[in-house]
RNA sequence: GUGGGUGUAGCUCAGCUGGUUAGAGCACCGGGUUGUGAUCCCGGGUGUCGCGGGUUCAAGUCCCGUCACUCACCCCA
């Protein structure tokens, strides 16, 4: 039996586990910069959670999800998305108490059992924002602003930012009711009528041409926006602009989770094939009080780390590299490698990178490893060093070499280095 | 869940209409040099040809199944 890793998971390997790592850095810096503070919830959470929460209707729930019964008998679901276990935490220990908003950050795995594709996996990573408590047009710009800044700092140019509003309890009701007259008039396939009962706005967002078609002239949300609605759209636009961002109006959006209401936007970015969305949210007025807690507004996002690293590489940007030691000893005999094993300790301890050639490797062979280890400097030891007190101090870029005292090395090195 | 494509070394791939011990480049390991890394020279194949069956004197090659990957649909990060 030979194992591989499940069906749509993946391992993240070295070098590329480096530009793993700095993704997800960077895609959460601007909202720790912004007072987001980290929060971690568990990876499962009970089914109900997300039933509620995400919504029976939609696909994430009635067939993405990976259930099952744990031996005290509890539904459990690995999570889907993020906001709902934030939103649990937050009121099943109180935080909106406090100071409003809550700003949170997180970062984590997801599940969802769909048909693998690129960019699309079972087990994916995202990087999530969510602020909780204040229903504020300029809150909303914030929160999408932040997630510019991090596709920006990245380096990426080829993505854009799709906007809209998917209105509120007040006015989506009757224009889902309009829209529904509108599509029932329609040639439809069987898939898609019920897509009208069900998810109507959904049908709005289908690719295929010969939908799209028909869909000429169909009514959009944003024309029929409440007064509220219009106003904190028209709030959420102009605090935007004024900080710079670009988006584009996209009235045919629609988001996959029930939750989302008002402002709701998506990242795409062309280089994914047709798993086009690195990036999404929206508010999420309703969800606080679908999980039986109390009326509480947020607004959020997830950013999808690996199809930010495709989109990343589609654009040629040079990903971040393998970590590298700034000093590597190159022992010759066991008793020099046992010296060199303390004084690497000493470097470590002292905040240099260090690391050294284990297993008895011959000189040739371990210089090799220094050289790939990417080290700035190589300390060669031997048994006459060690007679004369000396290690060979050598510069790799340079190929020069001096002999420093053993009892010296670590300052002189960590000199050279500052 | 539906349909198409692809699976040969760590990586990228070659292997013609079935034919003998399955190859190349890169990478890796060792040696040239028990005291010096990129170059150079020499040596090393590191392989369940995805897996399981079938056809055949003979299968990496043909057929069936299966698994994985991949592309599109659906959906989404």
């Amino acid at each position: 039996m030979r194992f591989s890793a499940p069906k749509g998971s993946y391992d993240v390997l070295p070098p590329e586990s480096a530009a793993f790592l700095a993704v997800r850095d960077a895609l959460s810096r601007p909202a720790i910069l912004a007072g987001y503070e980290y929060i971690e919830t568990p990876i499962f959470e009970d089914t109900a959670l997300f039933a509620r929460g995400v919504g029976e209707s939609t696909d994430v729930v009635s067939k993405e999800m990976y259930t099952f019964e744990d031996k005290g008998g509890r539904s459990l679901t690995l999570r889907p998305e993020g906001t709902a276990g934030v939103m649990r935490a937050v009121i099943e220990h109180k935080l909106h108490a406090g100071q409003l908003p809550v700003k949170l950050w997180y970062a984590g795995p997801n599940f969802r059992y769909e048909r693998p594709q690129h960019g699309r996996y079972r087990h994916f990573t995202q990087v999530g924002a969510e602020a909780i408590g204040v229903d504020a047009p300029m809150l909303d710009a914030e929160v999408v602003a932040l997630a510019w800044d991090g596709y920006r700092a990245l380096g990426l140019r080829e993505f854009r930012l799709l906007l809209t509003s998917l209105g509120d309890s007040t006015c989506r009701p009757p224009y889902r009711a309009l829209l529904q007259s509108f599509l029932n008039r329609l040639e439809l396939d069987a898939d898609t009528r019920r897509r009208v009962e069900l998810n109507p706005l959904r049908v709005l967002d289908d690719k295929r041409p010969e939908v799209q078609a028909e869909l000429e002239g169909a009514p959009v949300m944003v024309d029929h926006l409440c007064r509220d609605c219009a106003e904190h759209y028209d709030g959420v636009r102009t605090r935007l602009a004024d900080v710079g961002v670009q988006w584009e109006e996209a009235p045919q959006l629609v988001r996959g989770l029930d939750y989302y209401m008002r402002t709701t936007f998506e990242f795409v970015h062309s280089g994914l094939g047709s798993q086009s969305a690195i990036g999404g949210g929206g508010r999420y007025d309703g969800l606080s009080a679908a999980i039986g807690g109390p009326e509480l507004t947020g607004i959020g996002w997830a950013l999808g780390v690996d199809r930010t690293l495709l989109a990343m590489r589609a654009e040629d940007i040079a990903l971040p590299t393998r970590s590298r030691v700034q000093v590597y000893g190159v022992p010759l005999g066991a008793a020099a490698a046992e010296r060199l094993f303390v004084l690497v300790a000493s470097l470590r301890a002292a905040g240099v990178s260090a690391d050294l050639a284990y297993g008895g490797r011959g000189l040739k062979g371990a210089m090799k490893a220094a050289d790939r280890s990417g080290a700035a400097y190589a300390v060669v030891l031997g048994d006459r060093d060690i007679e004369a007190g000396a290690a060979a101090l050598k510069d790799l870029r340079s190929g020069e070499q001096i002999a420093v005292p053993l009892d010296a090395l670590v300052a002189t090195i960590q000199e050279l280095l500052s």
